[in-house]
DNA sequence: TGCAAACCATAAC
DNA sequence: GTTATGGTTTGCA
């Protein structure tokens, strides 16, 4: 029960700009429920209010607290192409078991690199249709990278914020990487691919 | 290329 | 229970 989000808990929900992009995150207990951002502040605070669970009680806050303020950051670090500092626990415990292996599979894509809605389901099982349905329904944008996901011809599939902002995001990402490799998800093994696979055949 | 059929967990009835 | 829905993939003309 400690992981559960039902209960007597408020939902805690910030906003904050950074560069010129809006950032939100609704959180309980240090605990990410969903995260956003947006264009301003008004499609930031509805993405992250559309995700909540109805009937459950939230408030706005003006000024973050402190672990908001970290999560906020952190937004914005991927937002921009940058590395993620620590790493925050999300709120997975209420989710289908299948879209938490999904969402624990996708933010180990590491910085750099992509991979594939099919490269997914053969490292946990289950079907690329399905890994696209969870990816679709994220609520944790862009802390779970589901921007590095995409199809297996390396074309860009789909994306909740927009395709534009998915090729953006990826092209802040270029790290010069050249092979493909694979990394260790629970006994399993995921292949990714440097993000310069995909930018390069959209010219 | 383009199209059709197989695929698979969820959400919605 | 059952059906509908994709941010897919693969095979074949």
């Amino acid at each position: 029960m400690a992981n559960t989000v039902k209960g007597n808990w408020m939902i805690e929900v910030y906003t904050r700009s950074s560069d010129g992009v809006w950032f939100g995150v609704a959180c309980v207990r240090q605990q990410i429920v969903a995260s956003s951002f947006g264009a301003n502040q008004q499609r930031a605070l509805g993405n992250i209010l559309g995700m909540l669970p109805l009937n459950e009680p939230f408030q706005v806050f003006h000024e973050p607290s402190g672990f908001a303020k970290t999560v906020l950051a952190s937004l914005s670090n991927v937002y921009f192409g940058e590395e993620v500092r620590g790493d925050f626990s999300l709120a997975l415990a209420d989710l289908p078991v299948y879209t938490q292996r999904v969402l624990k599979t996708t933010v180990q894509i590491p910085l750099g690199y992509v991979t594939t809605y099919g490269s997914i389901s053969k490292a946990i099982g289950g079907g690329p249709r399905a890994v696209g349905n969870i990816m679709a329904s994220n609520h944790f944008a862009p802390i779970v990278p589901c921007h590095r996901v995409v199809k297996s011809n390396f074309t860009l599939g789909g994306y909740g914020g927009g395709l534009k902002v998915k090729v953006e995001l990826l092209g802040r990402e270029k790290r010069g990487f050249l092979e493909p490799k694979k990394i260790e998800i629970n006994r399993h093994q995921l292949t990714v691919f440097p993000v310069e696979f995909v930018l390069k055949n959209l010219a």
